[in-house]
DNA sequence: TAGAATACCATGATATCCCATAAGTACCCA
DNA sequence: TGGGTACTTATGGGATATCATGGTATTCTA
């Protein structure tokens, strides 16, 4: 099981080109299309990506919704309009499209993050604060669980 | 079953590199894959680590929860985005990623405690607080269970 | 034919490999 | 039992390979 873990910041050049990290990148080309598949991601301002098990899974998605409610029409605007198969070049590196950019408001350096089976693509400062959001979150959670145990004996 | 035991002080070289304590090292190199799993602790200033086994322990928590719920999300974040898996050299050593060293607040030195399952890496000082803080909340645990006892096994 | 997209090459930083050594430990044999 | 020899292990350092990234050349296309 290859799972997409750590996170890397990498540098957008002029012409737009971004090195893929290369754990992420071995797991990518193992696919037969050599691409890498990537759709604005629907809760946070960010990019998620994978390969074609991704874009699968996102067809799936809607393939539960009804086809003509306004939802799934939401849905494939939002999904399908700004979705790529972006093609990964003998260096390593994808172009990201304007409309990807634009979404994750992203400037000349990205965070690839990674979340088992897809990651994602940040600006680098908005992960951060998203992070620290995370962690604390977790904690909260965590927090309430122990409270329910009833053992006194948790030391590590 | 093969535990992680005991605990052990190694150090940090230029490069970044620490030396895995042979009775980690061994039953980590059970493992095909060779690598050492690692992620930043949920409830302590450490880093949890083990092989290939707490890795898909780590999924199979992650499987529990709501696949478009903001909890999956934020765990996944704090969890996959911070997690390593260290490519363990011929000479026995990794090198831990700034993230988890950032987390644990390590300089040049750490501790490997083992938990049985998996086991923590700590800023020496670190643990060794927190050692001290559990025992005496152990000690102050047996206080109270044994004043409720009436008598029977109370032996000073 | 200009401009953009793509393939190809160069380089510095860093990770990885390989070997050396010193301290410790196990083992052996007189 | 003592003393020496052979291993093991943690750690240091130099050589080599890999990776991210910048740049140039070539192809495509509009």
């Amino acid at each position: 099981m290859n799972l997409f873990l750590s996170k890397f910041k990498n540098k957008i050049d002029v012409k737009g080109r971004v090195s893929i990290p290369v754990s992420f990148r071995n797991i990518l080309l193992k696919d037969v299309s050599q691409k890498m598949f990537c759709y604005p991601s629907l809760d946070a301002q960010a990019i998620d990506a994978g390969g074609q098990g991704l874009s699968k899974e996102i067809y799936a998605l809607m393939d539960n919704l009804d086809p003509y409610s306004d939802e799934r029409d939401y849905l494939s605007t939002a999904l399908f309009g700004l979705s790529e198969e972006l093609k990964i070049d003998n260096d390593g590196r994808v172009i990201l499209s304007d409309a990807l950019i634009d979404h994750a408001q992203i400037k000349d350096e990205v965070t690839f993050v990674g979340l088992g089976e897809k990651f994602q693509i940040w600006e680098p400062l908005k992960f951060e604060s998203y992070l620290q959001q995370a962690q604390k979150k977790v904690k909260e959670q965590r927090l309430l669980l122990s409270k329910k145990k009833i053992g006194v004996f948790k030391l590590m």
